[in-house]
DNA sequence: AATTAGTTCGAACGATCGTTCGAAATTGCC
DNA sequence: GGCAATTTCGAACGATCGTTCGAACTAATT
């Protein structure tokens, strides 16, 4: 028995002398991992098989048992990387910015492009956000209410700064709906980078939430 | 063999005399894609099997099999049902109306009203737009397409009517972000009703987009 | 009542599913 | 080289998948 639970050990103190050195079994598993995604992101979760993934991965299929003990720990993993990932690189950002817009765009841009450079992943997270049962649910669920928390705050900031007046829920789950929805139709040939979307999207966005005059309430 | 092909004999001259008549047949077929739509919304396409649809529809999973030829093309009844209906319903609403914000604010109104009143069917819809194979899928995107074309075209108008400069395809497909998102969040005992809810994302889209002054080009 | 057409079902088909297990292969260490 | 720990794999498990088939049931027609 190679490991109590797999894919649990905190992958052996990494970032030791910040070139990360990861063990051999963490770079394996990171390989499945992105394997994985890739298969996800084209079958589905539940149309993608475990002998799928096998044959992606070029691992047999009993052989990626020893980096995870099932099916959906494997997507919860994936779910939760992305999400800690993209969670991470935000707080980073807004670090030093303290213009209110500045940081809603901040926001918009750092979503997209991070959705963008891994859209596989994010159109996992996205599409398979029911997949996870009880146990694995509850935990990607507390990342993804932590990320949809700061987007609320960002947006109430903006409002008390200009005195705005809209409701906060829908214009989160609006500026959600527009942003997610690009994984089922961005095509790389003819729709412009990341940045020139988040701009276009921001715009729209922005100025349809702050209101300049017009309309009394 | 009751039917060469099954549940496509065109429902034997429905409506005759109004009051739709409808075969013995069509209504039991009506009755089992309810129950299927429920189930698919629930657990998936792929996550829904076909003794899963025989236990919610109460019929015996031989005699499912009686209405249609396979589990896809009951996916496909489903899609196609659905879209056609939200496009005919929209047509309908967009008659004799001529004044261009007015007409992408039925858009958005018949879109969201048919959503929420039809949530499982849309969410199969939204959510299983690529679980289709060759054939019936381009079907369906035939029909997608064409819902696509009417709203690029009532943004069109309204730019030139406005002299507006966005780019159109961006403007449409955060459009359906926003609106098709929904499926994820509507919660019927604290969100507001359908026409609330257009006005409001009517509101962030047309002055999003409606660009009043300021930034030149 | 007898005959036909339309509808439903139990039982089974082969295929594929996620997962397990013990043995083989490989690696790191002395 | 030899030994122990780590990593990989072939083969199989029972369960469940979508689908089929012929018999049994019900409804409509004569």
């Amino acid at each position: 028995m190679a490991t109590a639970s797999t894919a649990t050990r905190v992958s052996a103190r990494r970032a030791r002398a910040a070139h990360v050195p990861a063990t051999r079994y963490d770079r394996r598993l990171a390989e499945i991992l992105t394997h994985a995604t890739e298969v996800f992101c084209k079958k589905g979760y539940e149309g993608a098989s475990m002998r799928d993934l096998s044959r992606e991965s070029g691992m047999s299929l009993a052989g990626l048992y020893y980096y995870f003990e099932s099916k959906e720990r494997l997507l919860y993993l994936i779910q939760k990387h992305t999400f800690s990932t993209i969670v991470q690189r935000l707080k980073t950002r807004l670090e030093g910015v303290s213009d209110a817009e500045e940081r809603v765009r901040i926001f918009i841009l750092n979503h997209l492009e991070y959705f963008l450079a891994n859209q596989a992943a994010m159109k996992v997270l996205s599409h398979e956000a029911e997949a996870l049962k009880n146990g694995f649910a509850s935990e990607v669920a507390a990342i993804k209410r932590e990320y949809y928390r700061i987007c609320v705050d960002l947006l109430d900031d903006l409002k008390s700064e200009r005195g705005l007046q809209f409701s906060t829920r829908l214009a989160v789950l609006s500026l959600f709906g527009m942003m997610n929805w690009i994984y089922t139709w961005h095509n790389p040939r003819v729709d412009a980078d990341a940045a020139s979307i988040a701009r276009e999207m921001g715009d729209i966005f922005l100025r349809g939430v702050v209101d300049n005059k017009r309309r009394g309430r």
